[in-house]
DNA sequence: TTGACATAATTAGCTGGCTAATTATAATCG
DNA sequence: CGATTATAATTAGCCAGCTAATTATGTCAA
């Protein structure tokens, strides 16, 4: 993601928008310190677990494996909820599994099936970062109010049923017709 | 930056916060929504880009640059604004020069110093990107009000001098006494 | 039953970020 | 002056994602 150290001040708002009259200025203004802000607490987050030698992909994949019953998985479906394809998740894993904190189960009935258990060493790894991470983020989340958190999330949902506009085909601007764009 | 496209539900939440009292469970969904919402802008971000034969990184130094009287700069200020290293600028640097959006010009007084210009066709690719994106991000936005837009800056602030809860040290949880963490 | 297709995991190779080392040049101080 | 230090950009090589291809296995229908 996009590390924006440089966030546009009234002057270059003013310069964009003069030049670009389709310049939403709060809007753009609001989305940019979105960004920028995201960016900052997944660095954040990182340098948390990384003290605990993980980085947010393994990390993840110990939550969701936590979550299961018996703490059992499969790497396909793992790969599907934490966002990341077959083959990272293979290498996620593979890692892992280099550090003892999950086992590769081999299926007997379909050969091509592996199954991914918690260890012991993985619940206990999850048991000290776990803490640590809540009390940071509780910490790191303690001047905004309930009533806050309230409306960032239903401002997020807004944003998250906008995000499709960006994908919206746009041939005022781009100049391709349509009709190209939907066939792409 | 991780993609979470499973948040935890209710049932998962209260198991992790029965197993770690530490947690503060509107604050983790607040945050894990706002991680999975930005991620989703900013690759919704780079698939309005990527029409236009751009990527964030590149997208941004034109824009760095065009901010700029004469539309100039050096490396080593764009990477600073832009939040990359300079290695990484220097490539930045290299992919916009061979497709001619941007020049190197070679300073006479200090051999050491190199200048970058945005060239007509970099500005031309701005004018073409610009009101697309500014486009599809103000119908991103469209349902967020301006009050909205405006407790999203401040709860974002709040955010912002938060983030510092995360490097902190954390005697307590580690195990590490603080003293040692401060020398690291 | 066997050929075509489907599915699961992995491997191979690409990309864009990074840090550390290198090259070139300038500035400073004994 | 000339050695040391500082600065600017680049190069070299690492890492974590990705897609596409591969390997292995299972399913189904002619």
């Amino acid at each position: 993601m996009l590390q924006l150290r440089d966030l546009p001040n009234k002057a270059v708002l003013d310069k964009f928008s003069g030049r670009y009259p389709e310049a939403d200025v709060s809007a753009v203004t609001a989305f940019l310190h979105l960004l920028r802000v995201a960016t900052d607490l997944s660095a954040a987050l990182d340098s948390c677990l990384s003290r605990h030698g993980l980085l947010q992909g393994r990390w993840w994949v110990l939550i969701l494996l936590m979550r299961e019953d018996q703490s059992i998985s499969t790497p396909s479906v793992l790969a599907e909820k934490a966002g990341v394809s077959r083959a990272t998740m293979t290498g996620l894993i593979d890692g892992l599994e280099r550090d003892g904190l999950i086992a590769r189960l081999f299926d007997k009935e379909d050969r091509r099936r592996v199954s991914i258990q918690l260890t012991a060493a993985g619940q206990a790894k999850l048991d000290e970062v776990m803490p640590d991470y809540y009390t940071r983020l509780r910490l790191c989340m303690d001047s905004v109010t309930e009533a806050e958190r309230d409306i960032l999330n239903t401002i997020l949902v807004k944003l998250n049923a906008g995000v499709s506009a960006f994908s919206i085909p746009n041939n005022k601007t781009t100049g391709i017709p349509a009709v190209h764009q939907a066939e792409a």
